[in-house]
DNA sequence: TCGATAGTTTGACGATTATCAAACTAATAT
DNA sequence: ATATTAGTTTGATAATCGTCAAACTATCGA
């Protein structure tokens, strides 16, 4: 029981940790507003930041299952995994 | 308008900081279900790291506006900020 | 007044984080 | 084939974070 709760922390804080920064906030946000999966480049232009750092956001958010990935050919379009945020922060997208 | 979703986010981050951390998940689990005021020594014990930690861990969520302090005596007794919650994470204390 | 108690602050330390440039991989287009 | 494009990986670096022990502050009780 203990164990399992420690468990659930650790991805709990895996989640919140990969939100609480400015830049993946923003990039949150964008496809929240955008209803639709979004490339990496049409997401990186709008932060203007490195490519390698936008890489490494996007993995953050991956690795924390809060999006998905989906690659056509030299593309790779990303969606937010919904459904997670309202298990585990049911309502937030919506203060966005 | 830009700027102050900028501000906002500053803040939703702090937040979202003081929220990311294993230990102050717990602490704010024990807050909540005991839905009252405790004091220090007492959530202290519970989570068995030492006093400077713990007082370290009551400034960074105090600071985010997440708790209350109301000190009697030499005690000083910690409530969670409900409301603050329900803004930035509606929803988010029942999940825990 | 003096010792005990509750909590804070400071200084140190190792660990993690955000960022960038450069090198790399894989797919595309000419 | 070769050059271009989209994205990843790999150092490197500076900044932030979590933890502890020790010194400190403030209050209480004897």
């Amino acid at each position: 029981m203990i164990i399992k709760q420690q468990t659930d922390d650790e991805a709990r804080v895996q989640i919140l940790k990969a939100i609480a920064d400015p830049a993946r906030l923003q990039i949150i946000r964008m496809l929240y507003a955008k209803q639709a999966e979004m490339n990496c480049g049409e997401i990186g232009e709008n932060l203007d930041i490195n490519k390698s750092t936008v890489s490494y956001h996007f993995k953050t958010l991956r690795e924390a299952g809060l999006t998905t990935t989906r690659k056509v050919g030299q593309n790779k379009y990303v969606r937010l995994n919904e459904a997670l945020f309202e298990t585990v922060l049911p309502g937030f997208l919506a203060t966005l």
